[in-house]
DNA sequence: TTATTTATGTAGATCATTCTATATATTGAA
DNA sequence: TTCAATATATAGAATGATCTACATAAATAA
């Protein structure tokens, strides 16, 4: 077992502690009993906490954008069909999650972007940059709609998809991301 | 001075700090010390902080429900602008806190449901419930619009009303009220 | 009087972080 | 191959700070 699998251990515990209590309900301790790790591995491994948020984000970032530009590369090469891939993936997610015991705990950006709310704090602009990035997929297929304001369509689809992930989770409602898409689609049929 | 003033200090200096730091990273004593009050002062009022917590946000939401109730009464009967009001009001209010030196820090409730995740806390209950509110708001005025599915079209103007809360926080975007309202015609001109 | 607020203090828990001291595994030199 | 060096792991205790919640007694108001 070498230095990355204890790592990640840490932030495979980091992650889903953090989803479902909050950063600042978490704690190390909990962190390191959890993950059956002695807290000088964690701290050998990450400067403080907040840099094992920032390094929780980090990863979950990479991982969710790579996960929905392959669902939408599995899509086909249709703008159209390729942003509702979008939709169609977040559905799957917040379905299974909603299975699953612990239910739909909401999107972890969304939840530390609450929580850092100082501008210059770097988890608040992990939230902000991992959000960018989806409006960024979103403008790019949009552009090859020949859309006539990219820029604002994309920025509409990404206020249905937080408003979707929100209702999910607060309402505990499996059927807002459809909602969400089919709203999309009234936004592509009419810019 | 009676009994009801200094309890609304503490809630006032409670909702400012709550919806600034979030529930779980502001301590009593601050907000004991910013009221200008003595710690006795909110335990005498309150029986704990989750208590002071739910008391916050019921008045918060009493508050907000009655204002959104006004806006819309102001803007005459017809439904259509009715429901357009309500985006009206929230981007008046996201503009007035993204032009004052705090800054916007979002919703409230949409903080404390992110914070409160067992679905059995009182305090993620009064989110729910505020929410649903809002949705009840919405869905009066969409049968009166005579729509085929009221509660549908509400919960996606619902929908709408988050996700441009959210991204105008975490964008720091005061567009994003009016864009939800672009949305919201879309919804209307098709249902 | 009769409450209520005050300041001050404290109990007991938990927080992030660091310490000591030992164990284990990998690596490089002999 | 064997031995020593290095890095990283461990458990567990302890740091000082901060947390919620409450006790007490003096001060202030009704």
């Amino acid at each position: 077992m070498g230095r990355a699998s204890k790592r990640d251990q840490v932030l495979d515990t980091a992650e889903a502690l953090f989803s479902r209590q909050g950063f600042a309900a978490t704690g190390i301790n909990q962190i390191t009993r959890e993950a059956g790790v002695a807290s000088m591995t964690l701290y050998n491994n990450f400067e403080s906490k907040d840099a094992l948020v920032a390094a929780t984000l980090e990863r979950r970032s990479t991982r969710l954008i790579d996960g929905i530009l392959e669902s939408v590369e599995k899509s086909g090469t249709d703008p159209r069909r390729r942003i509702l891939a979008v939709f169609d993936a977040v559905e799957r997610w917040v379905a299974a999650e909603l299975a699953s015991p612990d239910g739909f705990s909401g999107c972890i950006f969304l939840k530390a972007a609450q929580e850092y709310d100082d501008p210059s704090s770097p988890v608040r602009r992990l939230a902000q940059n991992h959000k960018r990035r989806i409006v960024g997929v979103f403008e790019q297929e949009a552009e090859r709609l020949g859309t006539s304001d990219p820029a604002a369509v994309a920025r509409s689809l990404h206020l249905l998809i937080d408003g979707a992930m929100i209702q999910a989770q607060i309402f505990a409602d499996a059927g807002s991301p459809r909602r969400a898409r089919g709203l999309a689609e009234l936004v592509l049929d009419r810019g």
